[in-house]
RNA sequence: GCCCGGAUGGUGGAAUGGUAGACACGAAGGACUUAAAAUCCUUUGACUUUACGGUUGUGGGGGUUCAAGUCCCCCUCCGGGUACCA
């Protein structure tokens, strides 16, 4: 019988479906295992090839837990909040829910195709009011906690206003926007207002003035994680920096237990750098300068406190609001005009325009430690949203102080014994220090550092500071806190209305989901509200509601622990639903996610976690990146003026140009002639040169995109070789972890294999062809090589060589002409994670009649792997390890001699030969001497 | 600039410090076939030899080791992340 995988593949998913054979619930008696993948955004074009790869793997992987007896939670749902959907909306007027759901549908008939093992009943979507109630009600919770920084946790908003009744903020200790001071009475004092307005100051979820990446051309403010390169990661248009009033969470406030909670993770080492160097937190002082002549003063961070006797000058950030005090008379027409040049920069012109620039304030700063008065500049290197937004210069030993140094002629004083500034800074963190002016002036208890490491020099500063008052130890990070208002309408509503005195108040519990209502226009309004201002009646009793929406993120940072539960309308998930499948074990997907969802994800649990809404501090405890598919383009080379095109080895001969040529009429770089002059009409009457009689394309790696003609859709290799030798292929590409181009060059070994496998059962006759046979010794041995290789190769993520093994197998198995059911049960049984389908087809010609997927995973035995004359390793000492052929009769019996593998190997042994070896196959043994 | 990765045949890629190139593609030759497709068999890093075999070989240069693709140091090139973060 021929292998017929399409009839195959459909019988069996139908099978699948209607048994419901992946429907899981919590049961107590079995291991639990929660799998997961990053869900997609439903975008207009479908699946390609790449999609695929992580829920190939995290298939497999699923479906080996459950043959080893886990009850694993394997679910998909659909991040269905986006900008594409919108913007498609505004131009085409249809509505994105529209679009959204249609999208859906096509990913669903995609997937459903690939036969993947998915809950479907647990689908969830982001766009969904049952859904987003859960993160309206998340927002809540957050508006009414603020985080305690000596507690490390997140406490409810009403201690803290109970703290400021009884003692104002003496002994307040909580994560806040900007440090203040007032007594029990001065609290009492205020107006319901500006009680409010305070608190926002606190609350996690809080209002405020912050600078925001704002995208004119997108209509909305940016996270930081949207922006790269001064361009919005969405569409790549120009973003700009401005104060506005937005909707913020207070991300920062975790940033330390964010950082800690790394150490937890079974993450790959790369993807932890890259969250911690997001995180960047930097240990440094602050230190307070006064202005000379003034009763201002103000406070710098720096991390090299050690410095401080080289700082020749101060800078201020443009946007700092100390700009507009230090500037003098006689200044404020330069530093005016230097502040508008910057504020009319966009983000990009900065970051291309690295040229130096500045403007001198007028006034001057005094040095706490010298008294010495220097000047204060102004210059854009100088950051408003980091530290305090004003530094000391040093410009010996940091190089863009220098370069401000020499552009503006200020002077250079370097501390480090022996180093050279003439030319450029010297900005290691290495030398002995020198040139303290205290000791020069012999002050009396002045603060001398000559002669110790910078190391040293930094901590006695840092001393030195607190005890004399001019500044403190202070821990800065680069995290900051996450804008979480877009000006857009295909997003969360947020349950906020706005009450009389023009302040946020949330919606009652009771009356989410706040639904995203209908407009008759998805752009912002004439008033320039955004969309949501279009809406009629979009109030709550009179008062006025919200009408920005939630960003992207806010979907998916809960979405795990809906899956859980995802029906239920008490609560985001049920106690005993997060009490049985807690957090996910194993999440893949891919690194593009590293600064933006993994973080804000891993902040959303811990808050949920500090309120006990759920039972874990960590989302996900082990994640796999997988690598990106780039395409593989393919190239036909017309000759110059013609319409004649020359095969890639004979084209030298020729002026040619390139043209990309769809991949799918190219097969192993062999072009189909005839369907590439129907492929574009203007092709029709092509003619070709060939070698070899054949046409072959030049090819390169590229963007999988339309536009160079790579793009490989699923279903098309689905239609042309079923879907477990896609699944198989995919993984047999590369490592998992690695990018690679799509290149179908190689689909025919896997698929070949696949027929190898159907004909051990069926040896090219039209029935089964398997006997009960007792299996001989080679063809256990056989096995249980696969049973072991398999099993550790799943385990390390390295399906590429699991699947290498199978075709040893198989291989093995054909030579032997081996048709034993006890064999051939335990492979298939083996085969159901990578190719379910023909293994469930298999299986139940066999006479099962359960689903293979409840089979149970083969067990090794080591025994049938020992074999004479075969190579072991063993160490020698636990230290060398050397190569013996073992004598014919076996295993962990005591050896006589040994043969050695190597030359050299045996002259160095020939005077420490031992006595006695003990032999465990496959095992590093020590031998005794 | 800084932080990660990586470099192995014509190609994708294998190798707990222990016979480098598993497995697969491609290519060449052969079997079956009127022919093609499919299938099966043989060969396939390079150089050298009629042959047995020999030499060489994991980006380059050093080192550690009985033994290095693998560990250490330096260099070259490529990919990714990030950036006036004080």
């Amino acid at each position: 019988m021929e292998y017929n995988f399409k009839s195959i593949e459909e019988k069996w998913r139908a099978y699948w479906v209607e048994n419901a054979v992946y429907k899981v619930k919590e049961d107590e008696t079995k291991p639990k295992y929660y799998v997961l993948d990053m869900f997609p955004y439903p975008s207009g074009a479908g699946l390609h090839v790449g999609h695929p790869l992580g829920y190939i793997a995290s298939d497999i992987y699923s479906r080996y837990k459950r043959l080893q007896g886990f009850n694993v939670l394997h679910p998909m749902g659909y991040d269905a909040y986006g900008l594409p959907a919108e913007q498609y909306a505004i131009q085409t007027g249809q509505h994105p829910d529209v679009t959204t759901k249609k999208n859906i549908a096509r990913y669903r008939e995609q997937l459903d195709k690939i036969g993947f093992c998915y809950d479907w009943s647990r689908e969830v979507r982001t766009c969904e009011p049952n859904y987003y109630k859960w993160t309206q009600w998340a927002f809540i919770q957050m508006f009414n906690s603020y985080y305690d920084n000596t507690l490390q946790k997140a406490m409810p908003i009403a201690t803290l206003i109970e703290t400021f009744k009884t003692q104002g903020t003496e002994g307040v200790n909580a994560a806040c926007s900007e440090e203040l001071a007032f007594t029990a009475s001065e609290w009492a004092a205020k107006s319901e207002k500006e009680q409010q307005e305070t608190l926002l100051n606190y609350r996690i979820a809080y209002l405020g003035d912050s600078m925001v990446n704002w995208c004119p051309k997108l209509g909305t403010v940016l996270a930081n994680d949207e922006v790269s390169e001064g361009l919005s990661v969405r569409g790549g248009y120009p973003v700009e920096q401005k104060v506005m009033r937005q909707w913020c969470l207070r991300v920062s406030a975790y940033a330390q237990r964010l950082l800690d909670g790394l150490d937890t993770l079974d993450w790959s080492d790369s993807l932890k750098e890259t969250q911690k160097n997001w995180i960047g937190r930097s240990e440094g002082a602050e230190m307070q300068f006064s202005v000379k002549d003034s009763d201002i003063d103000f406070t710098i961070f720096t991390t090299r406190a050690d410095t401080v006797f080289g700082v020749t000058f101060m800078v201020l950030a443009p946007e700092s609001e100390l700009v507009d005090q230090l500037t003098t008379p006689a200044q404020r027409a330069d530093v005016d005009a230097y502040v508008l040049h910057t504020k009319k920069r966009t983000e990009r012109e900065r970051i291309a325009d690295r040229s130096v620039s500045g403007v001198f304030s007028g006034s001057y700063a005094i040095n706490p430690l010298t008294k010495e008065a220097i000047p204060v500049w102004i210059s854009d290197y100088v950051l408003a949203g980091y530290g305090t937004g004003a530094i000391m210069a040093v410009p010996a030993h940091d190089g863009r102080d220098y370069a401000f140094a020499k552009h503006f002629d200020l002077e250079i004083r370097p501390l480090i014994e022996g180093c050279d500034v003439s030319e450029e800074s010297f900005d290691a963190k290495e030398g002995i220090m020198t040139n303290s002016p205290c000791a020069a002036h012999a002050i009396e208890g002045g603060l001398v550092l000559n002669g110790l490491t910078i190391k040293e020099a930094i901590a006695k500063t840092k001393t030195y500071i607190k005890e004399t008052g001019l500044g403190r130890v202070k821990i800065n990070f680069r995290l900051r806190d996450a804008i979480f208002s877009r000006q857009r309408y295909w997003g969360e509503p947020f349950p906020v209305y706005y009450d009389a005195n023009g302040m946020p108040q949330m919606l009652p519990e009771n009356k989410l989901p706040l639904e995203l209502p209908e407009v008759d226009n998805f752009l912002p309004t004439e008033a320039g509200d955004p969309p949501l201002g279009h809406a009629k009646d979009w109030k709550y009793m009179d008062y006025k509601l919200e009408m920005c929406t939630m960003p992207g993120f806010a979907g998916s940072s809960a979405y795990y622990l809906r899956y859980m539960d995802p029906t239920n309308t008490e609560a985001l998930v049920s106690t005993k639903a997060n009490n049985y499948w807690r957090n996910v074990d194993l999440y893949i997907g891919g690194t593009e996610h590293a600064t933006g969802h993994l973080v804000y994800s891993r902040f959303w649990n811990k808050f949920l976690f500090d309120i006990e809404a759920v039972c874990e501090n960590e989302p996900f405890k082990k994640l796999v990146n997988q690598g990106m598919i780039q395409g593989r383009s393919n190239f036909v080379y017309r000759i110059k003026d013609t319409n004649t095109f020359v095969s890639l080895n004979l084209k030298d001969q020729y002026d040619v140009t390139p043209i990309h040529v769809d991949v799918n009429i190219v097969s192993n770089d062999q072009l189909d002639t005839e369907a590439f002059c129907n492929w574009n009409p203007e092709y029709n009457s092509a003619e070709f040169i060939l070698e070899d009689g054949k046409y072959i394309c030049g090819w390169a790696v590229e963007k999988m995109s339309k536009s160079m003609y790579n793009v490989v859709n699923p279903d098309v290799i689905v239609e042309k070789f079923g879907a477990d030798t896609l699944r198989l292929y995919e993984m047999f590409l590369g490592p998992l972890e690695q990018s690679k181009p799509w290149d179908t060059n190689g689909i025919d070994g896997v698929h070949r294999f696949i027929k190898k496998l159907w004909n051990l059962f069926y040896a090219n006759t039209d029935t089964l062809q398997v006997t009960d046979a007792e299996p001989t010794k080679e063809e256990l041995k056989s096995l249980h090589k696969l049973i072991k290789k398999v099993s550790f190769d799943i385990e390390h993520f390295s399906f590429n060589t699991s699947i290498s093994a199978f075709m040893i197998c198989v291989n093995e198995l054909a030579s032997l002409k081996c048709n034993k059911r006890a064999i051939l049960s335990e492979l298939i049984v083996l085969l159901t994670p990578f190719a379910p389908h023909i293994a469930e087809e298999l299986w139940h010609e066999l006479g099962n009649t359960n689903t293979v997927c409840d089979a149970a995973w083969p067990t090794l035995n080591e025994t049938f792997l020992i074999e004479a004359n075969a190579v072991y390793t063993i160490s020698f000492n636990g230290k060398a390890r050397f190569t013996i052929e073992l004598p014919a009769d076996m295993p962990s019996k005591e050896v006589e001699s040994i043969a050695l593998g190597h030359e050299t190997t045996a002259k160095w042994m020939e005077d420490k030969t031992p006595k006695k070896i003990i032999v465990v196959p496959k095992k590093i043994v020590n031998i005794v001497l």
